[in-house]
RNA sequence: GGGGGUUUAGCUCAUCUGGCUAGAGCGCGACACUGGCAGUGUCGAGGUGACCGGUUCGAGUCCGGUAAUCUCCA
């Protein structure tokens, strides 16, 4: 029986010997494309050539691909673990044309590796074919039939719908229709009840799809047309899993010897067996699936975060948990566990498993103990609303409930409903939706934003050209309108820029375009597949004219000083911390940098010292930029460039080397280390477990922060009158303050004390109550202080405490009654109120205890005869 | 990008609609009890209530802003 790894082998080696280059797989998650956050299929890494907007290095490629179907169209993640072949994660076999050959070659080379290499019985496959579409003027694609009426019988070619075989990237660009080929895995019992041929795409999981073979000859037009393609493609994808599933003659994916180690693994951890109990073994093929998208999204350098890419990963990571969890009873962490497994069974196609397996396991333990104590603070608040439902007689806790507990807290409602299950209560699903529902309007209509079409100009091919320029004169090749929450931009492509478009963590140029006599500003610029984008506020006013593009050479500079300091400091954390530091993110503006790499602790400030010095070094040391584009990637590796995450495959490649630190880059740099001047390291921090994030300032932003520094500094120096050691003035300052503090504290008590004595001294009885008087000058937290001292001495006889204070034009006066007067039915803050109006005031507070403030003082005595009139009357 | 939550003693968290001089448990210190340990008891230290501003007689509590952090949606 082949093993999976013989498989890939075999393909790639198939295509090989029909003069298909050989290409890595791309990164699974997406830097670069607004419009996709993961690959989800093996064509991602070709878009730009499909498009027309890169130029065919090699006709013929094929290649096994990792892909992730989490989010947007397809979004598969649900299914997952429930049925036997749904992924999030999965590999993507796949051979293409870019121009060359077409449907004949495609078609015998599927059926010979299948049938001659793989040696699959011919007699269970089946295929299908477009049927044609006269509405849109389309034929049954004919073509493709007849290739395959070479191999098999009329009746098993089968016609396609339009849903089914015909193929769109989106809602305009290239499609074209598709074959598919399928198989009929079923056993020979089954197949006398049902023939294959009523099963083919019926979602039955034994009679499937393993390869689709589509054929780009249109162009799907903004206005619903279709042309013919200049240049005909060939897309095709195959679905490892299920192939492996098929050759190794298995009812499942997960029982082929992709998942079953991961499998035996986590059920020997858990303590259970496969195959035995269905809830189980869901859980475990959930776990089995997610741990490898996870794993694989952290070597692709996406780790669990709190937005967008980074939040998908983590919601993967706890559902497996969730699933641990619930079926297989984990309470602590268990998925770094499984890396061993996973690595066992993938990590000789994939070498990067095992070259990171350290961050892998521990940014995955970190993660899964968070999520486990998420959950704690979960079960805590739904015991909590559990029990005030059942007080409240109730069967069902709301819907609102479950999904602040969601919202907020993060607990999922499946467990909220396991839990209120086991407590006798139910959950209102229904207004559980309701809510969600309302969440999901919120965002949709914050993140509207809407893109008209693309208006062509003139055709062509858009060239950078900022490396050499700054300044250039350009025509306009084509633009779009965009309204984001009611602000309109425009979007222009030019035939050729000096604007560098956001990338590899480089933030876009600013600038300008001179259209006649009009400045017209350039507010940002991206790049989106592969195009430079430029953004403007508005559109000149002739449309095929010649511009002058003109970049903000200053704000240029200072990106270029950041991004080469960022390629010295790269090399000067190696130095020093050693060469497991990998650049894991990074952020180059004109106002700062930032750089994110792996390490496992928190860098020491002795360390950071040393890399500071180190840079400032290589700063002075003035190397000059050597530049070497369209360099062959395998000369760049022999020149030892650090080769980043997120390089899409790609023949030629760009290093930039200064002195010995030798990158592969697309960004601006300095020509000389020297223009740099100076770095100073200002932060440094964590970002995610065993990622430290640094950042740092440059050049003139450099000099201001130290500046800035030295000035506070002499200006608390002056405040001591410069003393030779601020430190330690400060800090017996700090003691003194200290000190002094609790001195006052004990002349305070003791002015209350003697104050209280005098004041023992003055009590009046006015009908039967006892009462004091104090006036004075005092703050209102000696009043209050000495209050509630006679009010712990007074509790049982009738008194009363009237304090009067004035401080400037403030007036404040209090009132205390005893508790013997309280129960007779006194109310202090009703009385103060009644009097607040002497002195212009208002004021309440407690039954025992008011306080009522105002301006008038003159007004004070009549307050206090008020008072004690209300109190004796 | 948009919503919601959190930020109070070294740690985990209370303090209902503004008003008992901001509390509890754990931890820490001292002392006492027990033959020792484990332990128990008593007393105690420890707080700019994230930060800035506002409303109020009075703000941890209300309002505005900032920051950090968690979480959901896209």
């Amino acid at each position: 029986m082949k093993s999976a790894k013989e498989i890939r082998e075999s393909f790639t080696s198939f295509f090989a010997s029909k003069g298909h280059k050989i290409v890595p797989s791309a990164p699974m998650v997406i830097k670069n494309d607004p419009t996709l956050m993961f690959t989800n299929a093996g064509m991602n890494q070709f878009k730009d050539i499909i498009l027309g907007n890169a130029t065919v290095v090699y006709p013929r490629v094929a290649n096994s691909q990792k892909c992730l179907r989490v989010s947007g169209k397809h979004n598969d993640l649900e299914e997952v673990g429930h049925d036997t072949y749904h992924h999030t994660m999965f590999e993507m076999l796949g051979n293409w044309s870019f121009g060359d050959y077409f449907k004949k070659d495609a078609i015998d080379w599927a059926w010979e590796y299948l049938v001659e290499v793989l040696k699959i019985n011919p007699e269970i496959l089946y295929v299908t074919v477009f049927e044609g579409n006269p509405a849109e003027g389309l034929e049954r694609d004919n073509e493709a039939a007849a290739y395959w009426a070479q191999y098999l019988p009329q009746d098993r070619i089968i016609n396609g719908s339009q849903k089914d075989n015909f193929w769109e990237m989106g809602d305009t660009g290239p499609c074209g229709p598709c074959s598919e080929i399928h198989v009929d895995l079923r056993s020979a019992e089954e197949k006398l009840k049902v023939p294959g041929v009523k099963l083919v795409n019926e979602s039955h999981p034994q009679v499937i799809e393993i390869w689709n073979l589509v054929f780009m000859q249109f162009n799907r037009k903004a206005d619903g047309s279709l042309e013919l393609l200049p240049a005909k493609h060939v897309d095709t994808g195959m679905g490892f899993e299920r192939l492996c599933m098929a050759i190794q003659g298995k009812t499942s994916n997960y029982d082929t010897d992709v998942f079953q180690p991961i499998i035996k693994a986590m059920a020997t951890l858990a303590g259970v067996s496969y195959g035995e109990n269905n809830e189980q073994d869901i859980a475990l093929r959930v776990i089995a699936d997610h741990i490898r998208t996870i794993a694989f999204s952290i070597t692709d350098g996406q780790l669990p975060s709190n937005a967008k890419a980074g939040y998908v990963i983590r919601r993967i990571l706890r559902r497996a948990v969730r699933y641990g969890y619930t079926f297989l009873n984990q309470r602590s962490s268990f998925m770094h566990a499984l890396l061993p497994a996973l690595i066992d069974s993938m990590g000789s196609a994939y070498p990067e498993l095992e070259a990171q397996k350290g961050l892998i396991e521990k940014v995955i333990k970190e993660e899964e103990e968070s999520f486990l104590r998420t959950l704690e603070t979960g079960i805590r608040l739904l015991d909590k609303v559990i029990t005030e439902a059942k007080l409240a007689g109730k069967t069902t806790i709301s819907g609102k409930d479950a999904f602040v507990l969601y919202d907020t807290y993060g607990f999922p409602l499946d467990l909220t409903e396991l839990i209120a299950k086991e407590n006798n209560v139910m959950v209102d699903v229904a207004e559980f939706e309701q809510e969600m529902q309302k969440q999901r309007e919120r965002a949709r209509n914050a993140a509207s934003v809407e893109t008209g079409d693309w208006i062509v100009v003139r055709d062509g091919e858009s060239v950078f050209d900022g490396y050499d320029f700054a300044e250039m004169d350009v025509q306009l090749l084509r633009y779009r309108k965009m309204v984001q929450k009611g602000k309109s931009l425009y979007q222009l492509v030019f035939d050729r820029t000096p604007f560098y478009g956001e990338m590899g963590g480089q933030v876009g140029d600013t600038g300008y375009i001179l259209a006649d006599t009009k400045k017209i500003a350039i507010i940002d610029t991206k790049k989106e597949n592969g195009l430079t984008v430029h953004i403007t506020l508005e559109l000149p006013e002739t449309i095929d004219a010649t511009y002058t593009a003109v970049v903000d050479v200053e704000k240029r500079k200072r990106i270029a000083a950041n991004h080469t300091a960022t390629h010295l400091l790269h090399e000067a954390l190696r130095e020093v911390l050693g060469t497991h530091v990998e650049q894991k993110g990074s952020f180059v503006s004109d106002e700062a940098l930032r750089f994110d790499f792996s390490h496992y602790q928190k860098v020491s400030a002795e360390e950071l010292k040393t890399v500071e010095l180190i840079v400032n070094k290589k700063i002075r040391n003035n190397a000059s930029l050597q530049e070497y584009r369209e360099l062959p990637v395998d000369e760049a590796n022999k020149m030892g460039a650090m080769a980043l995450f997120g390089e899409k495959y790609g023949e030629k490649v760009r290093v930039i080397q200064f002195g010995t630190s030798v990158e592969l880059c697309g960004g601006s740099h300095v020509q000389s280390t020297g223009e740099i001047g100076m770095i100073k390291l200002v932060h440094e921090s964590s970002v995610a477990a065993g990622i430290r994030r640094i950042e740092a300032y440059t050049a003139d932003k450099a000099e201001a922060y130290i500046t800035a520094q030295l000035d506070v500094l002499t200006e608390v120096k002056q405040l001591f009158n410069n003393p030779t050691n601020v430190v330690g003035v400060i800090t017996k300052f700090q003691q003194d303050t200290l000190q002094l503090k609790k001195q006052l504290d004990g002349y305070v008590q003791e002015y209350v004390k003697q104050t209280k004595a005098t004041l023992l001294t003055q009590v009046q009885q006015i009908n039967g109550v006892d009462i004091i008087v104090f006036k004075s000058h005092d703050s209102a937290e000696i009043c209050k202080d000495i209050a509630f001292q006679f009010k712990s001495q007074f509790a049982n006889i009738p008194f009363a405490f009237v304090a009067a204070t004035q401080n400037d034009d403030k007036v404040s006066v209090s009132l205390l009654l005893s508790d013997s007067l309280v129960k007779k039915g006194l109310h202090a803050s009703t009385i103060i109120k009644s009097i607040a109006s002497d002195i212009d005031g208002s004021g309440g507070g407690q039954p025992f205890y008011a306080t009522a403030g105002g301006k008038r003082a003159s007004g004070i005595d009549t307050a206090v005869k008020n008072i004690i009139e209300s109190i004796t009357a």
